[in-house]
DNA sequence: CGTGGCGCTGACGTCAGCGTCAGTTTCTAA
DNA sequence: TTAGAAACTGACGCTGACGTCAGCGCCACG
C-alpha cells in the first residue's frame, strides 16, 4: 500500500442526501455550532438543543440534515481525518525526491499547523471520541489503525534504507504516533505556543537522538 | 517538591461513610463490577443497572454505597491513580542510589507492570475518562499536572546532572508522557503481548537514541 | 424467643432529551 | 401573480434511566 488511506464518511439512512447551495450552507453551519458545542461541553454533556442553539434554527431542523448527535459527530470527525490525512504524504524515494527527513519534518509541520488551525477538533478527534459508540470506536479504529500502518511501513523502508535503527518496529510506532499525539494535545491547550517549525524541531531532536545524553 | 503528590477522592454527601467488614466487602463488589461495565461498554453506554448486573444485588444497594455513576467512576480512577503514583519514585541522586537509568528504567518496568495487571483501568483512565464531567476533568487535570511537573522537574535536574540534553523542557515532557501513554495504551490493547522489561528497554533506546540512525 | 437495626429490595414517580409531523413560511419558476 | 415545492417550526408524546423509599427479612444480642 502507498500512502494513507481516506476515510469515508457515509450518512445515516434517513436524512435526505440531495444537494443544493442552500442546504449545503445550512448544514455546514450546523456543522460548525456542533463542532463548537462539542469542543466546549464534550460529546456526553452536548445536547442537540445545545447545538441548535448556536444556529438561528428550530431543533426540528436539524433532523432534516442529520439522523442524531451521533450522525454530526461522525461527520465532523470524518471530515477532521481527511484533513489530517490530506496532510501526511508518503515519503518518496529516489532521484528527484527531497532528503527524507525533510519529507519527514515537512509532514510533521503540516500536521501541527492544522492543529493550530483547528484546536477545537483536535480536541474532539483525541479526546471526547473515544468510548463513544460502538460504531464510531470502529471508524476511529480504521483511522487509527491505518495511521499504524503507514507509520509501520514508512518505518520499514526506513529500515531498509538504512535511515531508521533495527528493532522491533512496533514500540516504535506506538510511541512515535502517542509523541505526536500528545504533542498535538499540548498544543490545543495553549501549553505551547511556538509555531508549527519549532515544534517539528523539538520532534526531529526527539527522533534523532532521544533524549538522554551520550 | 519532592515526588508525586498522591490524588485524594472524596465521596459525595450523601452516601454513608461508615465502615464495616460487611460494608467494605459490597463496596468493593460494587466496584469491582463497575470497573467491568466501564471497561467493556465505555462511561457513556454504562448505566447503573449494567452495573448492578453484575452484583447479586438491586439498584436501590448501589445507592446505599455510591451517589451516582460519576461518583463510582471517580472512587475507579482515583484508585488507579493512586497505584500508579505509589509505582513512580523519584530519582535520588548521591552516594548510595542507584544509577539515575537504572531507576528511570525501574519506574518504567512499574508502571508497565501495573497496566498489565489491570488493563480495563487502563483503558478506562485513559480513554473514557476525559470529557465525562467538567468536576472528573478537574481531577483527571490534577493527576496529569502532577505527573506533568513531577516529569518536569526530574527533566530539570537531568539537565542539571549532564544526563538529559539541554533545550526546552516543555515538548520535551509533553512527547515522554505522550510516548508512555501510548505504550500503555498498545500493551492493553493487546498489540504487545511483551514483559514489562522488554518494553521499557525499547523505551528506553527511544530515550538514549531516538529512532533515526546516525 | 423476641426485637431492634442493618442491609437490602424493586416498583414507582419524575424528568431530560429525543424524534416526529401537521402546519406555516419562504422560495422559485411559470 | 400564483401555485407548487422546499425549508423550517416547535409543541407533543414517548422513552429509558434516574434516585427514592416504604417495607421485607435476617442476624445478633438480650
Amino acid at each position: 500500500m502507498v500512502g494513507l488511506a481516506r476515510s469515508t464518511y457515509s450518512r445515516g439512512v434517513n436524512a435526505p442526501v440531495k444537494r443544493s447551495p442552500r442546504r449545503e450552507k445550512r448544514r455546514r453551519q450546523i456543522l460548525a455550532a456542533a463542532e463548537q458545542a462539542f469542543a466546549e461541553k464534550g460529546y456526553v454533556a452536548t445536547t442537540i438543543d445545545d447545538i441548535v442553539a448556536r444556529v438561528p434554527v428550530a431543533r426540528g431542523t436539524f433532523y432534516l440534515y442529520f439522523d442524531d448527535r451521533l450522525d454530526v459527530f461522525r461527520a465532523l470527525v470524518n471530515g477532521f481525518f481527511e484533513r489530517v490525512t490530506d496532510r501526511i504524504q508518503p515519503i518518496m524515494l529516489g532521484e528527484g525526491a527531497a532528503a527524507p527527513r525533510s519529507q519527514l519534518r515537512s509532514n510533521l509541520i503540516r500536521v501541527l499547523e492544522l492543529a493550530q488551525t483547528e484546536p477545537g477538533m483536535v480536541k474532539i478527534a483525541l479526546s471526547t471520541a473515544t468510548g463513544v459508540d460502538e460504531a464510531l470506536d470502529a471508524e476511529l479504529n480504521a483511522f487509527f489503525g491505518a495511521l499504524h500502518t503507514f507509520m509501520d511501513e514508512t518505518l520499514e523502508t526506513g529500515q531498509t534504507i538504512g535511515l531508521v535503527r533495527q528493532g522491533d518496529r512496533r514500540p516504535m510506532v506506538a510511541i512515535a504516533l502517542g509523541a505526536m499525539q500528545s504533542l498535538l494535545m499540548a498544543v490545543v491547550r495553549g501549553e505551547l505556543e511556538q509555531s508549527g517549525g519549532a515544534l517539528a524541531d523539538a520532534l526531529m531532536a526527539f527522533l534523532e537522538g532521544g533524549l538522554l545524553q551520550k
